[in-house]
DNA sequence: GCAAGGTC
């Protein structure tokens, strides 16, 4: 009978191809390999009666290599690893293996690859034909494309058997031989040349690597945007009412802040002039909050780390456990939408037994699931979910794992949760303020999805066109805040964002780098770099070749993506590949000064450093290292890290309990008392220097930002985050600072404001005295502060 | 002793 060689991906694979073809009738036996079975059954093949034989790979089962000869780290100048000689061959965990298939194949005149519809399956299709061809040169060989494991799916592959894709694979050999080369070449480099000039210790390994620098660089970006991060004041108008029976509602500002002290002082000086807020707008709308969509590896990797506080890396090995016990599907996938194939109910009815979320697992199979997908297939496996209920002892984090998919896949497949949405619009003196309420009308799979919350707002009930006086009106200075460090989820998402890694390798890589010291997560669990992150980054950065930057990976992405598509040659894309990074190489040699520099920053001086321990054999310290010529010299320096603004208001305290106004009878509003006023005149050092609110000198900053204020000076606290103070220096000679108390409240303003005079309502356009009365804000005559040319050129 | 990519 003619005999057909199947090989999968893995087992899993090959063992469901096989019972969804045979109708459950394959039998199994042993291979070489303990985990790569061998099922076998009869099938109707090419028109004829033929016998199916289906094993598997553990996915690569080759690895390429330097030769022996260019093993020593001691003799071998790395720039020589850009040239030599590699070789594929069947790695040492794999014989096992590549024995079944030689031994299968053999018998069989025929050979179909099953493995994963990817770059790099159809790469590892290759390593298992070239096997195959070596026994049996003369094999008929097919692939197999589908999308899921199914029975229709895998029966509709075997009608339409292809031709595997040689420049797919291609793509892929381009990648192993340009990640080795590059790799090894800078990883020997570094870790010798730093391990010589500061000591580390010669077991620490300094890698280079294309997807850990570019890791390390988001990180150390980050952290230099914080660190590099100026603070600026920025003010904007608080109101808040509380009605008459005892309701509170915050108003925030439709303008949200300003960056300039004094317009947003006028238009507070105006507001408080007419404090009266009228009620314009009243809407009320469903909304609705989505349900999660289907889980992928990705967003599991960022649930767990940030719910769970679980690391990428844990995940993963959590995941694959409960995988190996049956509980969860393949945990490996980019897919974000359910097939049709699948059915969900018996998946979800495995879960009504469950205290914890079984009467939800209940309604949802009374309603009828509903996944809501995502936009993603990777055409091989399903959205991570449940397979079946655990019967025996779980760890507390397999646990814990298994808890996120079920209310995950639960949440999935249930309905969005409804609420009514309610926006009120006032103004007050032509400026204008919003309040929004909600109220939850359906949970829906909030009551299983225990990781996202929808907080419920009341709001008071207001009529339109209803006045009323705030209770309180203030003016808060506020300041610009760094940018946080990255969290895990962050990090994973940038990687994803910039395709860096694959969803398999992600957590890989951020372990990684955390194992080489160049990173660490802090005690909040975000990363910030160490000292020798920081060095080589800054070392790098220097160089200005964007080593540590992810856009060198990108680049090759979008080439590989063109050898896939055969509109570029993997030859001639390897050779400009190979040709670029030696050169990199060669010019980083010649420049290494700024890499030392860097690191002496950080580790002090080269031989100032306590002797590396045990002295074990090194290179010769007469290398080849750092005496190159610098035949290319690249452009230094890098780009500003851009100032990310995320305002957080710190408020001034409110000294008084009492509000400031009362709410009034709306037919007959009384005007709340004008503020008192109270200036302080600050003391000044000889150079002029104003003290701050502590009592010390104050920094002289400029002004970054673009805008009218660009370039001008002002002074804060030098030394405390807390002290609020802010003059600017053209105004800060007579008065820096004004703290005024208003009924109840008390807020700081900086500057030399028109403070008396601009703040004294006027019942007529003319001065007693009959002359055309000033601008309260500029003094220029012709019009009044509420079109004043200077305060809207401000706004 | 080096990379990244599969998977057990």
């Amino acid at each position: 009978m003619h005999r057909v060689l199947n090989v999968a991906e893995k087992n899993d694979a090959a063992k469901s191809l096989a019972r969804l073809l045979s109708k459950n009738s394959a039998s199994m036996r042993e291979g070489f390999s303990k985990f790569n079975k061998i099922y076998e059954f009869n099938y109707q093949l090419f028109n004829q009666p033929v016998q199916m034989t289906f094993t598997s790979v553990s996915g690569h089962i080759m690895n390429c290599d330097f030769t022996s000869a260019h093993n020593s780290w001691a003799q071998v100048d790395p720039v020589v690893l850009f040239d030599a000689p590699i070789q594929k061959k069947v790695t040492d965990r794999a014989t096992d293996i590549e024995k079944t298939l030689k031994r299968e194949v053999a018998r069989c005149q025929t050979l179909i690859i099953w493995t994963d519809c990817d770059r790099e399956g159809e790469n590892i299709g290759y390593e298992i034909i070239d096997l195959c061809q070596a026994v049996k040169p003369g094999i008929k060989v097919y692939r197999a494309r589908f999308s899921e494991i199914t029975y229709s799916s895998a029966a509709r592959a075997l009608s339409n058997l292809i031709q595997p894709d040689r420049r797919i694979s291609a793509a892929v050999d381009v990648r192993q031989e340009l990640d080795l080369r590059i790799g090894a070449a800078f990883t020997r480099f570094q870790t010798l040349r730093l391990q010589r000039l500061f000591g580390f210790d010669s077991k620490q390994v300094i890698s280079y690597g294309s997807c850990q620098f570019p890791t390390l660089g988001f990180i150390v970006e980050r952290y230099l945007q914080r660190e590099n991060f100026i603070r600026e004041p920025f003010w904007k108008i608080a109101v808040e009412h509380q009605t008459e029976s005892g309701e509170f509602c915050e108003f925030t500002w439709e303008r949200v802040r300003l960056f300039e002290h004094q317009p947003c002082l006028m238009i507070y000086d105006m507001i408080m002039d007419e404090p009266l807020a009228k009620v314009m707008d009243i809407k009320s709308k469903n909304k609705s909050k989505w349900r999660p969509a289907a889980l992928d590896t990705v967003e599991m990797e960022k649930l767990a780390s940030r719910k769970l506080r679980m690391t990428g890396k844990k995940t993963m090995e959590v995941a694959e456990k409960l995988y190996m016990k049956g509980l969860i599907s393949y945990p490996r996938t980019e897919t974000n939408i359910f097939p049709n194939e699948i059915n969900l109910n018996p998946l979800i009815q495995n879960q009504v037994g469950d205290q914890r979320w079984g009467a939800f697992a209940q309604r949802v199979l009374n309603d009828g699931p509903h996944p809501r997908n995502g936009k993603n297939s990777d055409k091989a496996h399903p959205p991570i979910h449940p397979t079946r209920y655990p019967d025996g002892q779980l760890t507390e984090d397999e646990n814990k794992l298994y808890e996120l998919v079920v209310r995950h896949f639960l949440a999935c497949v249930s309905k969005d949760a409804q609420g009514d949405e309610t926006t009120i619009k006032i103004e007050i003196a032509n400026e204008k303020f919003n309040a929004s309420g909600l109220i939850i009308r359906e949970k829906n799979y909030l009551e299983v999805y225990i990781y996202d919350k929808w907080s419920e707002k009341s709001l008071p009930l207001y009529d339109l066109n209803q006045t009323f006086y705030p209770t309180k009106i203030e003016m808060v200075q506020g300041e610009t805040t760094p940018p946080q460090l990255l969290t895990e989820a962050d990090l994973i998402a940038l990687m994803e964002k910039h395709g860096i890694g694959t969803d398999a390798t992600h957590a890989e890589h951020i372990a990684k780098i955390q194992e080489r010291v160049y990173t660490k997560m802090n005690s909040e669990r975000r990363f910030e770099p160490e000292k020798l992150g920081l060095g080589l980054c800054e070392g790098y950065d220097k160089m200005g070749h964007a080593l540590s930057k992810p856009f060198l990976r990108a680049e090759l992405e979008s080439q590989l993506k063109a050898i896939c598509e055969g509109t570029a040659q993997p030859a001639a894309v390897l050779r400009e590949q190979i040709d670029k990074y030696r050169q990199v190489f060669i010019v980083t040699a010649a420049q290494i000064q700024k890499l030392d520099d860097a690191m002496t920053k950080y580790f002090g001086a080269p031989g100032q450093n306590p002797p590396p321990p045990p002295p074990p054999p090194r290179p010769p310290s007469s290398g080849p290292f750092g005496d190159r010529t610098n035949r290319n010299q690249p452009p230094n320096g890098r780009a500003n890290a851009p100032q990310n603004r995320q305002p957080q208001a710190s408020r001034v305290p409110n000294n008084n309990n009492n509000p400031p106004f009362r709410p009034q009878q709306q037919q007959q509003p009384t005007r709340p008392a004008r503020p008192l006023q109270q200036e302080q005149i600050r003391p000044t050092n000889s150079s002029g220097i104003p003290k701050c609110n502590c009592n010390t000198d104050a920094k002289e900053l400029t002004v970054k930002k673009d805008g009218p204020n660009r370039g001008r000076s002002f002074f804060r606290c030098g030394n405390n985050d807390n002290c609020n103070f802010f003059a600017w220096k053209d105004e800060s000679t007579t008065t820096a600072t004004t703290t005024f108390q208003t009924g109840g409240n008390t807020y700081r303003q900086g500057g030399n404001h028109q403070s008396t005079s601009s703040r004294k309502r006027r019942s007529s356009d003319n001065d007693e005295d009959g002359k055309q009365r000033k601008c309260g804000l500029c003094k220029e005559t012709g019009h009044t502060r509420r079109n004043c040319p200077s305060l809207n050129s401000f706004l």
